[in-house]
RNA sequence: GCCGAUGUAGCUCAGUUGGUCAGAGCAGCUGAUUUGUAAUCAGCAGGCCGUGGGUUCGAAUCCCUCCAUCGGCUCCA
């Protein structure tokens, strides 16, 4: 016998080489059907194994990431059963389960290109295989077996993978005519599997390397019922529709142009004023947390990017070098504003009395990302940061670096922006190429970054090889519409530029001390920033933010002239607010401004010439009945005082 | 940069196997209408069918180059 027990403490004997689905038949024969997978001391095995000693075990459904990460993981081994069944001779990569769906990355021979049309039949044929209701079948394997197996399937990939699995620890999972290397778990059998959607098709190198093979990779999803894709899908339309590329144009707040360049965004009136109440509200912030304005040219002489290595890290990847009438003179256009603020924080000596100096500037830069890297505003090859480097003593850093994280807190706080992850990139300890400097200052910026997280109570994951080659850093990633990450606001702790520009402060005890340097930028870019928030919004910005805040309709003609008097009440009380005098009726005027997103749409017609009054219909909500203009502007300042009110 | 897909009026799209296929709706302009909480009616104007080459009697349609966009991969100072 084997003594069991459960999340509740709870313990019970069964029989030695009870499987996980025979305990959960014992509780209740339903949770023996939704159970997908087990954790069996920490481990999570499939239902059908055998459990040959004492374990404490808990069951997972659909509705826990681990069950859906079993069905998902055993969808990619039926899609590959499929792939192999109509493309004999494919040879497969890696196959996991992700957030949402799996994918697997498959070779199917070099006359072979799969594309979307083939997502179809080959979904077919996984339903098909589905209904069979084929086994997910576990047995451990001898390196030797698993690697004789897969060099008669002449699958170098596999083969690249078990060579690197220490013996006895192989096992191989089969269904139908399909064997694959697998750690598990997988479900009982396939039948659970039915509805299945084949998302997309695209291209991934073998292990993530891009000197290597680049392998097919086949995106799917899918569900133990069809009204729940259905649902997904729904889903993924609806998320869709947030795309800031597709409401940042139907709003008119930026474009581009292939004659000025890819990448390069042309901000729209409306997009411009958005951003710039963002600057404008940030720089508010900083000015309140002691920064420092300053203002750098967009190039700079090519030394001062040797000087601080960035030209030797990026300088073939980036524009090239600008030429002057002069020989030997080149500049860059700058990818980056610290060199310019180091040689600001040289211009003067410093002393320790001075300490921190806090240099803010939304300075524009320029980097030339690969082409296929371009993506809306959130990837562009031209874009502003909201940046500041604060150059502090040692003593202060930790201090200094807390402030900036509740700048982070404030600007996400008030901006509605809960949902976000952050994390601290470390060095990768296996790669020492990839950085400047030494050893102990990238030991002492880490533990400070770590401190000051700590300190703060995040809950931060740690992400090592994810650092910038001159430090470490804290980032704050946020999801777009559809669940992609981006990371907005950075904060970087360096003690490498400080030296390398040999910068310095007088201490109290009259010596010269090098000081540490954060660079910082709540926002990120302003490009991203705006991108992130659209989505997020779906383009209903919050009031205070909103290029236009109120738009009057007037029923007819005859109402314009008191529209125009509303009007000029509205913009003396700052109030942003347009004039809808199209000779159209009412109904098509609202249906127009509502799709515009407008926040206040204003009737007025007889009824409010007569007694002096606006008629109001908020955005997306209906009619709030009739009020004095006066009542109107204390509604809307009210609003925006509880939007800013952070 | 790599793999795959896409590219037709300002926008969203239709154009069967190459032969009245250069179209529609919205937006725009003109006129009528003077409108009360999500689309009034009529007319007009809009395109070298991404670019450059090729195949053909004939190309938006087939082939190639390049450019851009989209989905990923790689990258992201």
């Amino acid at each position: 016998m084997v003594k069991i027990t459960f999340p509740d403490n709870r313990e019970k004997e069964y029989k030695k080489g009870s499987t996980g689905f025979d305990i959960a038949q014992s509780i209740h024969p339903r949770l023996a059907k939704e159970a997908l997978s087990v954790t069996v001391n920490g481990e999570l095995w499939d239902m059908r194994r055998p459990i040959d000693m004492d374990s404490s075990i808990r069951f997972h459904k659909w509705e826990d990431e681990e069950g859906k990460h079993a069905f998902w993981h055993s969808s990619a081994h039926l899609m590959a059963e499929a792939i192999e069944s109509i493309y004999p001779g494919t040879k497969f990569g890696i196959g996991p389960a992700i957030e949402q769906g799996f994918y697997y990355d498959v070779d199917p021979g070099d006359d072979i290109v799969l594309t979307d049309a083939d997502l179809p039949k080959i979904e077919q044929k996984m339903l098909e295989l589905a209904r069979t209701k084929e086994t997910y079948t576990r047995r451990e394997v001898s390196k030797k077996e698993a690697l004789d197996y897969f060099k008669k399937k002449d699958d170098e990939y596999k083969l690249e993978l078990i060579n690197e699995l220490e013996d006895g620890t192989i096992s191989f999972y089969s269904q139908g005519v399909f064997t694959d290397l697998c750690r598990g778990p997988h479900l009982p059998n396939t039948e659970s599997i039915k509805a299945i959607k084949l998302l997309s098709i695209a291209g991934a190198y073998w292990r993530g390397d891009e000197t290597r093979k680049q392998m097919t990779r086949v995106y799917g999803i899918t569900f133990p019922k069809k009204s729940m894709l259905d649902e997904y899908l729904l889903l993924l339309e609806e998320a869709k529709k947030r795309d800031h590329r597709k409401i940042g144009k139907e709003l008119e707040l930026f474009t581009f142009s292939q004659k000025v360049g890819q990448g390069l965004p042309l901000w729209l009136p409306k997009g411009a004023q958005l951003r710039e109440r963002l600057e404008n509200f940030l720089k508010k912030v900083q000015k309140d947390y002691g920064y420092l304005p300053v203002i750098t040219p967009h190039i700079g002489n090519k030394d001062l990017y040797v000087t601080s290595g960035h030209y030797e890290k990026y300088g073939k990847d980036s524009f090239q070098p600008i030429k002057t009438p002069s020989e030997n003179e080149e500049f860059l256009l700058k990818p980056m504003n610290c060199p310019h603020h180091c040689e600001i924080y040289k211009s003067k000596p410093r002393s320790y009395k001075d300490m921190p100096v806090r240099l803010a500037e939304f300075g524009t830069v320029y980097r030339y990302e690969q082409s296929g890297e371009l993506h809306g505003l959130t990837r562009v090859r031209g874009f502003t940061q909201d940046d500041a480097h604060i150059f502090c003593r040692p003593d202060q850093l930790k201090e200094e670096f807390i402030k900036v994280i509740d700048i982070v807190f404030l600007i996400f706080k008030s901006l509605n922006f809960s949902d976000f992850i952050t994390q601290i990139s470390l060095r990768d300890p296996e790669d020492g190429e990839k950085y400047i400097g030494s050893n102990e200052n990238w030991e002492k910026s880490e533990s400070a970054i770590i401190e000051a997280c700590n300190e703060k109570g995040l809950d931060t994951q740690i992400e090592y090889g994810e650092a910038a080659f001159y430090g470490p850093k804290l980032d704050f990633i946020v999801k777009d519409a559809i669940g992609r990450k981006w990371q907005l606001g950075t904060i970087q702790v360096d003690y490498n530029l400080p030296e390398r520009f040999e910068l310095e402060y007088i201490g109290s005890d009259n010596k010269r001390h090098r000081p540490v340097m954060i660079h910082r930028a709540p926002f990120g870019s302003m490009e991203r920033f705006v991108a992130v928030l659209i989505e997020h919004t779906a383009g209903k910005f919050p009031l205070w933010l909103t290029p236009d805040q109120v738009v009057l309709l007037p029923v007819s003609e005859k109402y314009v002239d008191y529209a125009k008097k509303v009007f000029s009440f509205l913009n003396n009380s700052d109030i942003r607010t347009l004039i809808d005098d199209r000779n159209e009726k009412v109904g098509k005027k609202i249906r127009d401004n509502e799709l515009k997103k407008i926040p206040y749409l204003l009737i007025v017609g007889e009824k409010e010439v007569a007694d002096n009054s606006v008629s109001v219909r908020r955005q997306g909500v209906g009619d709030k009945g009739n009020m004095s203009l006066e009542e109107f502007k204390t509604l809307i300042e009210k609003e925006i005082k509880s939007e800013t009110q952070i």
